[in-house]
DNA sequence: GTTAATATATGATATATGTCATGTTTTCTT
DNA sequence: AAGAAAACATGACATATATCATATATTAAC
């Protein structure tokens, strides 16, 4: 199994905080996971009793609302980390993880990350740094599913996959969503979030074929009212 | 001028995880304001230079949308604080900031609260506790305004004023909000709002005299769909 | 206290989005 | 490769909510 003091991934979260004796310290007690597209990581309601480091893949985190629908309210991708809030308020986890593609992730047990929260400052820190940033996130959020229109915000999801997740060679999104995915972050019906992708490809703004999308005209998106 | 380690008020708040070295240092940086309803404590944009501790009465956290309205994304109340995000991540602020009644408030230099963040970890510790609790409350947001109805959400804002910040001798609740208010809190236009608060009238849900609202039947409020 | 300004109320209508139905692809299973 | 299942697509219609107009009540200003 891989060294955590020599992990490449830490670089892009909080964990690059933690000192090298820190790190081998936790090297010696994580354990690593293969994770299938679809398959769920830790539920709504579950005990997380950790923290999870993404090393490769995507998932999302997703809560189901009274009316059926299960509304993803996040995208964690390689490099992240899964589970601080919980970790950090001690409670079971508000939030569904489901993976979007597979995935390795690295688990670190509760009682050594919290025992580095307590001792490190820097890394506490830059914890508090990444959850600020989430919740800066969140309020955008609410502010767009409050103020925007279906398609608006649609046309900012394809945006936002875009830039966050990347795209192939052949200039299809690299992140493959299903029409309800993409309903379940915008919030609508999923007939809903299929019609407007529909009209997005008859005004040229977007091709697919299949579950594959590709951006077509990505200053035209930005324009979507 | 009141000093800080003598302050009840801390008690509500991360600032109570401060040794008496440390509040009595803060003490004697800190300073005091009154702020009259309706005032202005922060704007979008601004740079907030420090941490604002609520001595006494409410105020809202709003975000200016494209469509020229003012999404109501949060409340702060006596004993809360105000600018952490802005503070731990050092940036501008992203909401503006709004008494809703008079208001006292003391306020932190951002370099003495950052110096107490970089050695006291049980500080930090709370502070960490504090923006985990705000980012699950942000998440609940963000599914309930993607799922439920404006008639539902305009409930829950009744029951969460109800629950949060009380009523008065008479029964009324004792924060006092515009229409307009709760339209941008609901995520709705300010006509709907007012719509829906008549209707729950006609329901004996609420009872209204002008502006002052008393929830009649918390458990039909509860039952809306 | 009177007037002006602002907030609340409500009707009429337009529009966006949800829901239900049905057909067609695409993907999965064996 | 064939059949079954799932995902996608689209029409028809229902419904919630926004918008615009206008009237009334409340609050603020002088």
């Amino acid at each position: 199994m891989g060294k955590c003091e020599q992990c490449i991934i830490k670089q892009f979260n909080a964990l690059k905080s933690l000192t090298k004796d820190e790190l081998m310290r936790i090297s010696t007690c994580k354990t690593s996971k293969f994770i299938k597209k679809g398959e769920v990581i830790f539920q709504e309601g579950e005990a997380i009793n950790g923290l999870y480091c993404v090393k490769d893949g995507i998932c999302k985190l997703s809560k189901l609302s009274e009316n059926g629908k299960d509304q993803i309210v996040k995208m964690v991708v390689k490099g992240q980390m899964l589970g601080q809030r919980s970790l950090v308020s001690n409670e079971n986890s508000n939030l569904q993880a489901t993976a979007l593609n597979d995935m390795e992730v690295c688990f670190i047990p509760r009682s050594e990350i919290i025992a580095d929260l307590q001792k490190n400052p820097k890394f506490s820190f830059d914890m508090l740094k990444e959850m600020a940033h989430d919740l800066k996130d969140a309020d955008d959020i609410i502010v767009n599913m409050a103020q925007k229109s279906v398609r608006q915000r649609l046309a900012e999801a394809l945006i936002y996959v875009n830039e966050n997740f990347g795209v192939n060679p052949d200039g299809t999104l690299s992140v493959v969503l299903s029409r309800e995915d993409y309903a379940n972050i915008v919030g609508t019906a999923t007939e809903s979030a299929i019609r407007v992708l529909s009209q997005f490809r008859k005004e040229s703004l977007i091709s697919t074929l299949g579950k594959f999308i590709k951006i077509e005209d990505l200053n035209g998106l930005r324009r979507v009212e």
